[in-house]
RNA sequence: GGUGGAGUGGCCGAGAGGCGAGGCAGCGGCCUGCAAAGCCGUCCACACGGGUUCAAAUCCCGUCUCCACCUCCA
């Protein structure tokens, strides 16, 4: 079966043909970074992430272009409030996205653009848009460029609205509009804003019309994927088309949008409040385990967090976890580079079905488990191997050097030693049937945090969690 | 009001006309000196009311509930 996704504007499923042959395009709206990130925008980062990683398995060359808004108007009113500079907003809140993509695997974009960076562009599309008669600059002196909505008649056809259904866009002077509905391209300064200078006056960048400069630059202006939050399609992603399309660009060719991630039944938003914020989720799990309950549920769906949901995600990790582990123990090092299974592939391709594919990774844990217990080491290791691919496409290998302990290694091997002395005696404990002292051994290394199992190949031992 | 989406077993979460996704938890068993880990079995669900069909969680009609977007949002 060939790749296919679901179409916002299509509002199907459709067969993935990218536009130039072994070449994937990939446009995905970043953050607005006027706060730290949540764990919902993590959880897009990581959904286009397990999509990136497919798409190089599929054998694609992705130029993956995320951007990055570092100029709104709440930076704006941030960084009056605590009496610094907007960019001292913007940049420390982009480190802060920047942290939490790389501690949750999120491979670094190719490309990262900054909308402040690209104000020509910007500058040249509004040109080509007023050139055409789909944009004028405001007639009051505010510096503000509309877009003129009832100039583009296909207005509303991402988003499946009617434009006559559509309420007023409230983002500059009602009166300097030609039509409620027109949005602002570019914002006028007012006194002590900050600006930068166009032919219709200083001013800054209106949310959507960087994106539409942005991905044309580094994409073209025709693309294969453009994705996001759900919560994006309207007036965002809409009004990037309308800009682009009007201005004669193809723009995207695939809208790829992901649900929403709620707690208590609410959107997790930086407004309401209920945001839950990286550093404090991975205290209670690991980076690796926060990915997979982000990148658990389709893309597509909505995802309600809960603390025992979590806790649950973990569990499940570990399990797979546990297996590879032991099965390197058993076999050896377990390669890379093995082929994913077919079913596997084919909850890929179909739509990115995570969740089926994970359906997959648990067989081969429950088979690779039998495999161990029988003492059945080939069927074990190319159960592993495979295992290790499919980890490795959705970015959860364990023994990825994303995940792997850097700092305790070199200890590991002295408690090592150490572990095995007091095992050792426990060993000969046992062989007396003296299971007193051997229990009292196991308790002692359970309370400093060492877990002790019996396996078929003699006692082994592991760090306990939590 | 407009536009989309959703309601699945104790919980999370897939699927989408006939074959019990998967995980977590529980229970029973196997293994173990006892554990742990693991394995096997068990728990046979699809908001409600109608309809179509040999067959509906899945299609159609209606109802209820929830969510998102229409304002900044991943």
């Amino acid at each position: 079966m060939s790749l296919r996704f679901y179409d916002t504007r299509a509002r199907t499923v459709r067969d993935f043909v990218p536009l130039n042959e072994g070449r994937v395009s990939l446009y995905l709206c970043g953050a607005t970074v006027q706060a730290p990130p949540h764990i919902g925008h993590i959880r897009s980062g990581v959904n286009f992430d397990i999509l990136r990683r497919w798409l190089v398995y599929r054998g694609y060359e992705v130029v993956f272009c995320r951007n990055v808004t570092d100029i709104d108007d709440k930076i704006i009113r941030v960084a009056g409030a605590e009496g610094v500079q907007w960019w001292e907003v913007s940049e420390r809140n982009q480190r802060a996205f920047t942290y939490a993509y790389d501690v949750l695997g999120c491979l670094p974009p190719t490309v990262e653009p900054r909308a402040t960076g690209h104000v020509p562009e910007m500058i040249g599309l509004m040109e080509r848009l007023i050139e055409r008669g789909h944009a004028y600059p405001a007639g009051d002196g505010s510096g503000d460029v509309y877009f003129d909505v009832p100039s583009f008649p296909e207005y509303g056809a991402l988003s499946n609205q009617r434009v006559e259904a559509v309420r007023a866009a409230e983002d500059g002077d009602e009166r300097a509009k030609h039509d409620p509905r027109d949005f602002a391209l570019w914002k006028g300064a007012r006194p002590g804003e900050p600006s930068w200078p166009t032919p219709w006056g200083s001013g800054r960048p209106g949310w959507h019309l960087e994106c539409s400069a942005m991905a044309t630059k580094y994409l073209g202006p025709v693309f294969d994927i453009h994705g996001g939050g759900i919560d994006l399609v309207f007036p965002h992603h809409e009004n990037e088309t309308a800009q682009s399309n009007a201005a004669g660009d193809g723009f995207a060719r695939y809208w790829l949008h992901n649900g929403m991630l709620t707690t208590g039944g609410e959107k997790m938003s930086k407004s309401l409040g209920n945001s839950l914020l990286i550093p404090e989720v991975i205290r209670r799990v690991r980076p690796v385990e926060l990915r997979y309950y982000l990148g658990q549920a389709h893309y597509r769906s909505g995802l309600d967090y809960s603390e025992e949901s979590l806790q649950e995600a973990a569990a499940a990790y570990q399990r797979i976890e546990g297996f590879l582990t032991r099965a390197g123990e058993v076999t050896g090092p377990v390669p890379e580079g093995a082929p994913v299974p077919d079913e596997f592939a084919a909850a890929l391709d179909d739509d990115l079905g995570v969740s089926q594919a994970l359906a997959v990774v648990h067989g081969h844990v429950r088979e690779g488990n039998s495999a161990l217990a029988e003492g059945a080491k080939e069927r074990a290791a190319e159960l592993a191997a495979r295992l290790r691919a499919m980890l490795s496409v959705l970015g959860l290998d364990p023994s990825a050097p994303q995940w792997a302990g850097s700092e305790e290694s070199g200890l590991r091997e002295v408690v090592d030693v150490l572990v095995s002395v007091a095992l050792r005696q426990r060993q000969a404990a046992r062989a007396r049937r003296d299971y007193a002292a051997a229990d009292e051994i196991r308790d002692q290394l359970a309370e400093s945090g060492i877990l002790v199992e019996d396996t078929p190949q003699g006692p082994r031992w592991e760090l306990k969690r939590g």
